[in-house]
DNA sequence: CTGTGGGATGTAACGGGTTTCATCGCGAGG
DNA sequence: CCTCGCGATGAAACCCGTTACATCCCACAG
């Protein structure tokens, strides 16, 4: 048994018959090591946990393969959770992953940064460091205090006022905003970015024109359509999302309007079918796949241990198409006041 | 140690004051029980396997959350890996499933069905079936011969019939088929049904409306443009995937042609996106989504394990949208001649 | 008052590897 | 020819729970 043991793993010198004897009786045997044992009695590495609100989504879906692709290059499995908005479910899937013994788990995604998320969050880290697992918070910011977590976000608000910026530099001043809900870090965030950018054009700030709402299309969709039939004024949205922009895009369609012609709109991620919308989206490139790859990089390697964390922050990037164009240069130009 | 044990499971009656004790001491050392030692004494359930090319891609994530969904129900851990289309890591990753005693090994995606892998997949079903996990085959024909497989397909050949029959029933007769890898199994079937419905609408086969490629929008761009260049004769385009159809439209675009009023477009799988194309797609909807939490329910489920496996074709369904329409309707009506 | 049944708890084996330690055999050097 | 030393291999401890089995104690019935 011990042999066999040696003979497989290699650690230590066994004579090449033997080597052979055990070769053959594996291959005929089917045999394979039960990792349940190995991990009882020494080595193995612990899977990484991805757990996130959903899959489906095209940001998730990419945090999930670049989380997959590095986890599997350095020998690692990865799991990936759901909780669904679930605060037990987070809180049984944490628990389950200290089980499992996991490298790491990654929370990734937006989330309500309030007390109780800032004790839950202290507790899961320090729960988890307790069994030599690593904490990931991705696409979030990072924790008061000095706790074992490790931060990868992008830059929601610095890429929200790069947004901004280039729609205000187009001519806008009267900008839609269709954000997420308030409660969530990143809406948060991109929104700060966006009021930022007016601030710096000396645009005013018009509470009529800061709606919040979901990530979803359908949200972007009813938002666009209530707007539009409240006859608010405006020549560009800002969509918190391409999602939003998409339900956004819908809307106008039907309501006659044509984009960019008599309305702007600037999406957020850069999803793979933004080219291909009615009308190309100009949008915001978000590195998802890189967020996920980063997140596991950083719980992998290093030493670090050192009390608190790494934090990285990624940096957006600004894609031009062709649904953003100065006001008033073909159609009504001006807003909109619905069908009023 | 035994009424720790007892204690925690609850299988054992333990006295209430040592039941407090022991909860107490759980909390305050943060204990978690090692799913090492429980698996090798005894219970714990193998997680579910998700084996894939890559995650990238709606329909992928779609099945990747059906199953993650399915499988979190049963209490199972639903690991994710990737291929990227080796199979030397295919094979090792069978290998480490059946290290870890994963309850279902679920290979998705369409293959190339030659001898070797009718070979490499009865290996794997006996290998798998030899440490009691279940080999599960998603969106792939079943195998020939008694092997322990489940196989949970859709009916590419009964959806491509429909999709093509309803082209031809608006009038098209010149139908440019861009189609996936011949090698493939599902670009095989959707080929043979959209056959099958010239067939039956007496409509001669042209080859040279018969074009393979990959399911990619790349490729659909390129494929258009070549057959655009090329000066072929077509009123409709039947992309053998949405991605293709999205490629096609961007191709179609650019030359400057109108969809549906000069070319009818019909898609495949139903992307979330494909209402918000330039011209939204009219195509078939593939319950993926569906598909992996079948694929989980089958394998967990049921006592079979009698030889053979269960084979289970979902139904799909035809989504009317705007990109098809009678050929000359509109603008030129038929087909095109290129630029020539 | 004693026998007995049963609840509560300790003991030990077991599962399947890895690793340390001990043993053994053989070739080379003295 | 003897011994030292090292490669190869066997024995046993250990990892950490679960569970069958053995104890033990107490309450209740006879």
């Amino acid at each position: 048994m011990a042999t066999v043991s040696r003979a497989l793993a290699g650690s230590h010198p066994v004579s090449a018959a033997t080597r052979a004897r055990v070769m053959a009786a594996v291959e005929s045997l089917h045999y394979v090591v039960n990792v349940h044992a190995k991990a009882l009695s020494g080595g193995v590495a612990g899977p990484v946990a991805l757990v996130m609100e959903q899959i489906i989504g095209p940001s998730f879906a990419d945090v999930a393969a670049g989380v997959e692709q590095e986890a599997a290059a350095r020998g690692r499995l990865s799991l990936v959770c759901t909780t669904h908005g679930d605060q037990g479910r987070e809180h049984d899937l944490v628990q389950l992953m200290r089980e499992q013994h996991a490298a790491a788990v990654i929370l990734v995604g937006g989330a309500v940064l309030d007390e109780a998320y800032h004790e839950r969050m202290a507790e899961y880290a320090r729960a988890l460091d307790a069994v030599g697992s690593r904490l990931v918070l991705c696409g979030r910011p990072p924790l008061p205090g000095d706790l074992p977590v490790t931060v990868v976000e992008y830059d929601n608000r610095g890429g929200a006022f790069q947004a901004g910026d280039h729609l205000l530099s187009a001519g806008h001043r009267r900008i839609l905003y269709l954000g997420g809900d308030p409660a969530m870090s990143t809406a948060e965030q991109r929104r700060a970015g966006h009021l930022q950018a007016l601030r710096a054009h000396g645009v005013p700030y018009a509470e009529e024109l800061d709606i919040p709402g979901t990530y979803t299309r359908a949200s972007g969709y009813d938002r666009m359509r209530d707007a539009l039939k409240a006859g608010l004024d405006f020549t560009a949205v800002f969509a918190g999302t391409d999602m939003v922009a998409t339900g956004v895009l819908a809307a106008l369609r039907e309501a006659g309007l044509d984009v960019p012609g008599d309305v702007s709109i600037m999406g957020f991620d850069d999803v793979p079918f933004a080219a291909d919308l009615s009308t190309s989206l100009t949008t915001l490139r978000v590195p998802y796949e890189d967020l996920g790859r980063t997140a596991v990089r950083l719980a992998l390697d290093g030493e670090r241990r050192t009390s608190g964390g790494d934090h990285v922050i990624l940096g957006t990037q600004l894609v031009i198409r062709q649904s953003v164009r100065p006001p008033g240069e073909k159609g009504t130009g001006r807003g909109r006041r619905g069908r009023t």
